[in-house]
DNA sequence: GTTGCCATGTAAGGTGTTACATGATTTA
DNA sequence: TAAATCATGTAACACCTTACATGGCAAC
């Protein structure tokens, strides 16, 4: 359950509302609920119900009240004692690739076709990351450290796009020179 | 809802039961449902429900009857249209990268812990990784092409684990030249 | 006039994990 | 005598996504 630690993170910069909040999360890959609105409204209340937050409800004349959420000191704490807990591995679910454990029983250019449809959203992926890192760094960061850290972030992601687009172009390369399936090989 | 047709994929080769499906796809990083009966179990009620595979039970004196699934032809008509279908990208999670982001606000010494401990983790995975190529790698593969298939597959895996190691090694030396944390600096 | 921004939420459904339940046989 | 293997499944819960619902205001 990241996401609550992800909030507690944001607010412990400075007061948010959800919507402030949503709108951080929209267009991070490391955020990976992405604006997923849901998730951060519920999560909002479940804090608020541990007391890990305050709520300051600031009505307005037109449409909904603006509500503000501010950390409170249990909070950080608990805020804290996650950045400092044992971190998990890295979870990557990939169905490509298990795509390609029985890609034998397609025709070449059926798989060519696929190979072709793979590396394309994998380089349109990794131009919007890219974009994404330019335009993150062209907004101040509270310290050298957190520009540093927050760099290496970017650097993780976008290399991790690079990384699988040269391992494809790799396959891509040698699967000519491998033996094709054997028809009626099932 | 691939687990549908990982499972569809393996039945292609040869007729199996719930159990010995578990046991392929334990000690899979492709495959990362990694033993959960209860999906392969209901996936299994649902593929027979949708007439995709068909059932023999046979009776034991002793414990539960096995029962033993086969594809049928509407059922490698579906494999063989999800194998076409367009590719999804492959969806990274981690939470040691939203960790990250505020690490800011822990001790030096806290994060340097928090470094070790998943440089280890790392390095435990990459080392289990391997082996389980070994091992994969001594069982015969059903044809040349399958084989570099799979082998790529395998790569892919090393890699991206070998990948983040390197990122995170880069991040430990470049850290201690960034200027550290400013007190108070909430 | 249609799109986009502000701002909150609910409902439903799909996906995934962990624990529980049973019980015989084999291996250490 | 404890454990692992064979073999099936259910229950509960956590997590995540998509769609729905409302409605004013500003910009193009």
């Amino acid at each position: 359950m990241s996401i609550k630690y992800a909030i507690l993170g944001f607010l412990s910069w400075k007061s948010l509302t959800g919507y402030e909040l949503k709108k951080l999360f929209t267009g991070s890959e490391t955020l990976y609920w992405s604006g997923n609105n849901n998730q951060i409204y519920t999560t909002l209340a479940q804090l608020y119900r541990e007391k890990l937050v305050t709520k300051e409800v600031q009505h307005q004349e037109s449409s909904p009240s603006r509500k503000v959420y501010t950390i409170t000191d249990t909070g950080l704490a608990a805020l804290k004692q996650w950045l400092a807990a044992a971190p998990e591995l890295p979870q990557l679910k990939n169905s490509f690739l298990i795509q390609l454990m029985w890609e034998d029983q397609l025709e070449p250019d059926e798989l060519n076709a696929l190979l072709d449809n793979y590396e394309e959203e994998l380089r349109v992926r990794l131009l919007m990351v890219q974009e994404q890192e330019r335009r993150r760094k062209a907004s101040p960061a509270a310290t050298p450290r957190t520009a540093y850290l927050w760099d290496m972030i970017g650097k993780n992601w976008i290399s991790f796009y690079e990384h699988e687009l040269n391992w494809l172009r790799q396959l891509r390369q040698e699967l000519p020179n491998v033996p094709p399936k054997q028809e009626g090989s099932r």
